[in-house]
DNA sequence: CATTCGTGGGA
DNA sequence: TTCCCAAGAAT
């Protein structure tokens, strides 16, 4: 039995300096250097758009907001609707919904900056023990033991553990909290997030280019992949429904608007029956918003994260004198982007009015 | 502690 | 095609 080498902070430190990703959010080592410390508000914002989110599909909503909004004043004086618009597409839109109460928070009760403690951070909406812990490591240089997805991984694999995931979490945190330097803990958090991402990888791990290669018990019982363990999933019911798409002469689009909490929560839909209320072979047209000469336009289907969602699409031509009230609004199917439309409306929308976005999601 | 929250890209 | 899952938080 060979005594195992205790991973240490500084050979990742190295790899990363060689390796420097150069992302819109972060400091390049050159601008380090020189000085220029991270913007608190880039760092919040870019973290929490990539809770559960990958980079690539971050970039461009991050850019987005950073030009809508270049403060976190401004982004606390903007009317909600404004940001939810600007977060469509993007998922997990309770993130959006935390993001303006915590910039709210940061403006008017914290004079206008973060805390830069973990325990200050997490006291505000959408920042749990992840982000409270990289926003102060990475733009307030405080050692804090950053925990994602990415370390995880790699933690588990360092030292071979086999407990599952999520029970194992907080041993697993306690190995970060040793390993965090004092010096360039922000640094660090990002070089074990970036070696997991592109090094550490859950399939085919590149393990000859990983510096904790020498000292890794996972790679030294010969199958890396085997961590991290995880508990079993279950699998996704599938959820049916009817989504109507009912277009008046002017050529609006009835809309309404999802009540602030749960799935969707603040977004806009086109009138659905309840999901679960068809049973496949039924049109559902009779929890139409009105009666109209409804026709059939196909089914989409979207996979949310616990389960799967079927509707079948029925488009109507109307009038709206004819129509009555309606629960909802009119917006014209011209200007859909201005809407808050999570993917799977756009979806309906797009199989009932082929030319309503550009590309399927819009 | 388990469940509920989106989406799109890569293997 | 199917599966997996990516810089998690709130309840």
């Amino acid at each position: 039995m060979t005594i195992q080498k205790k991973p240490a902070a500084e050979p990742l430190l190295a790899w990363y300096d060689r390796h420097h990703r150069d992302l819109p959010w972060r400091i390049s080592p050159a601008m380090a250097k020189r000085g220029v410390k991270p913007d608190p508000y880039h760092i919040w914002l870019s973290e929490v758009m990539l809770q559960q989110t990958t980079v690539a599909a971050v970039k461009a909503y991050f850019a987005k907001f950073v030009g809508q909004w270049p403060t976190v004043a401004d982004l606390a004086a903007a009317p909600s609707e404004d940001v939810m618009v600007a977060w469509a597409g993007l998922g997990y839109y309770a993130r959006a919904r935390n993001l303006k109460k915590c910039a709210e928070a940061v403006a008017f009760e914290h004079g206008g900056r973060f805390p830069e403690t973990e325990e200050g951070l997490k006291s505000l909406p959408g920042i749990g023990d992840y982000t409270s812990a990289a926003v102060a490591a990475i733009a307030f240089n405080r050692n804090a033991a950053v925990m994602d997805g990415n370390v995880e991984r790699v933690i588990s694999r360092l030292y071979a553990i086999d407990a599952p995931l999520p029970g194992s979490k907080p041993a697993m945190k306690a190995r970060v909290a040793a390993m965090t330097p004092d010096d360039r803990p922000g640094d660090f958090a990002q070089a074990m997030m970036d070696l997991g991402a592109t090094i550490c990888t859950p399939k085919r791990p590149a393990c000859a280019l990983c510096p904790f290669n020498d000292v890794c018990m996972a790679l030294e019982s010969d199958d890396p992949e085997r961590f991290p363990v995880k508990a079993a999933k279950k699998e996704k019911p599938v959820r049916l429904g009817a989504a109507f798409i009912a277009v008046d002469t002017d050529g609006h689009l009835l809309l309404r608007r999802r009540p602030e909490s749960g799935l969707l929560g603040g977004m806009t839909e086109v009138p659905t029956t309840a999901w679960t209320s068809r049973v496949d072979g039924e049109t559902g047209v009779e929890a139409a918003p009105f009666a109209a000469g409804w026709q059939a336009c196909g089914t989409v289907t979207h996979v949310f994260t616990h389960f799967e969602l079927r509707l079948g699409v029925y488009r109507a031509q109307v009038s709206r004198g004819d129509v009555g009230a309606v629960h909802g609004f009119w917006a014209p199917v011209t200007n859909l982007d201005g809407e808050a439309l999570p993917t799977a409306m756009k979806k309906a929308i797009a199989a009932a009015i082929p030319t309503a976005f550009s590309t399927p999601k819009g």
